[in-house]
RNA sequence: GGAGAGAUGCCCGAGCUGGCCAAAGGGGGCAGACUGUAAAUCUGCUGGCGCACGCCUUCGGUGGUUCGAAUCCACCUCUCUCCA
């Protein structure tokens, strides 16, 4: 494809491209030499759950290798071993090999719901991290000033508010941008919030003679909860390998305002059918709740596909809107004749304690074959019966007595 | 190295002239009502324990004083600010 389309196609919902012309100029010259680019994307070994706000980044990672380039995954092991201190009272613990092996193959598992395995190459960054000399270490840390360092957003502020920032702690940017060095990248993907770090990668590059990689900036995905970025620590993610009932739900759980957003950042939808959207929504001529099942049809159906969407969606219509059980119930064996209440509640995973369970009890939020229960009573096991506990939480308990 | 301030429950933050403190208030979260599992609003809950006016664990750590400590004392760890 011709550089001029290349760009065009890239540009779409990227929040910010450094830069675009030598972007143009990179697309060209691989164009002539045939020879692809090498587009770089860090990974944090840490929390291998990916989500849709990764997948926004990941899918614009996609889209370079639909056009031909090389793509490569860089699994921090050697930042993960340190310990990221970002949350700092807790100092993270330190992740063996073997821990950053298995969560790094989890990772994989789950990128390649969106990226082709074939095109992408994985490294990790101790390879070459883990070979440096303390000397060549301080070398690199002589490439940039506190002064600069404190340019970032998170530092200067932590720093202004008396925050203690760890002397590591200045390494992440250097280390990341190190590892651009390492492999010669042509083009570096991330959300906005990386970019501190992505032209930390075009300046050392420059110190060690190299061509700067282009930074291309995705926008932050907002959360289901439509404030904060969406995060699994928040608990306001949608993970890729959610099941298509849960990621129906979650989609439909979130506020209205943000429904747009979803669509261009998180669908394959055409630009002009989603401003289409966008605008019957404002003139009222569509059902902002019609929008929004849309919305979550055309996400689940990206992960799960076509049929799955649609089951998902019956589902969601039977259980939420017509308030009948779901099709499919998880079952729960137990082997105690008697029960109580509480502890079943507990056992089967709705709640983390007894009390917590008594207290949820005691607001009427937990049903028993539909009817609502709000004393912490025995249950006898013998004959099955649903237990739901709040709008979402169903599970099918049988006695394995009767059964053997 | 010197001088000062501080560390409280998921987070922020009162309390710190010792008992009334499982610890105010806010945020967040959960649940209920209302709905479109939206928003807004209202209500309740928000350490654990077989459900308790009871017991256990919790206020940076370890000891101590006391009938009794988040609150007093000693030492330690960590953080911040100013000086060098």
């Amino acid at each position: 494809m011709r550089p001029e389309e290349q760009l065009e196609i890239l540009r779409k919902n990227a929040a910010e491209i450094i830069s675009e012309e030598e972007l143009l100029n990179k697309l060209k010259k691989s164009y002539e030499e045939k020879r692809p680019l090498k587009v770089k994307l860090g990974l944090d070994p840490t929390a291998p759950d990916v989500h849709l706000g990764h997948a926004v980044v990941l899918r614009k990672m996609r889209q370079f290798q639909e056009l031909g380039h090389q793509v490569i995954l860089i699994i921090g092991d050697f930042t993960g071993m340190i310990g990221d201190p970002t949350g700092k009272s807790e100092t993270r613990k330190q992740l063996s090999r073997e821990e950053i092996y298995e969560n790094a193959k989890t990772y994989k598992e789950q990128v390649f719901k969106i990226l082709d395995p074939d095109k992408t190459k994985v490294v990790f960054n101790s390879e070459w991290l883990g070979r440096m000399t303390f000397e060549e270490v301080i070398k690199l840390a002589s490439k940039y000033t506190v002064a600069r360092m404190l340019e970032r957003e998170d530092f200067s502020k932590r720093f202004s508010e008396g925050k203690p920032i760890s002397i590591h702690e200045f390494f992440y940017p250097l280390v990341q941008g190190y590892d651009s060095v390492a492999l010669n990248a042509d083009v570096e993907l991330g959300a906005t919030e990386q970019k501190f770090n992505i032209l930390m990668g075009r300046i050392l590059q420059k110190e060690y003679g190299q061509e700067p990689q282009i930074a291309v900036l995705m926008p932050i995905l907002v959360g289901t909860d439509g404030k904060r970025k969406m995060s699994k620590s928040l608990g306001n993610y949608i993970g890729v390998s959610d099941s298509p009932e849960e990621m129906y739900g979650k989609v439909m759980s979130i506020p209205d305002e943000i429904m747009i957003e979803y669509y261009n950042l998180a669908t394959d939808l055409e630009q002009s059918e989603i401003e289409k959207i966008a605008e019957d929504l404002k003139e009222g001529r569509a059902n902002p709740r019609d929008v929004k099942m849309r919305l979550a049809r055309e996400i689940v159906k990206l992960y799960h596909g076509h049929e799955e969407a649609l089951k998902a969606e019956e589902s969601f219509v039977r259980v939420f809107q017509k308030k009948d059980l779901p099709d499919e119930i998880p079952v729960f064996e137990i082997k105690d004749e008697k029960i109580w209440l509480p502890k079943l509640i507990t056992l089967v995973g709705f709640s983390s304690s007894n009390s917590e369970a008594l207290r949820m009890l005691r607001q009427g939020a937990v049903k028993i074959n539909g009817e609502k229960i709000m004393d912490p009573v025995d249950l006898e096991t013998d004959s099955p019966f649903v237990l739901q506990v709040g709008k979402r939480k169903f599970v099918k308990v049988v006695g394995s007595s009767k059964q053997s």
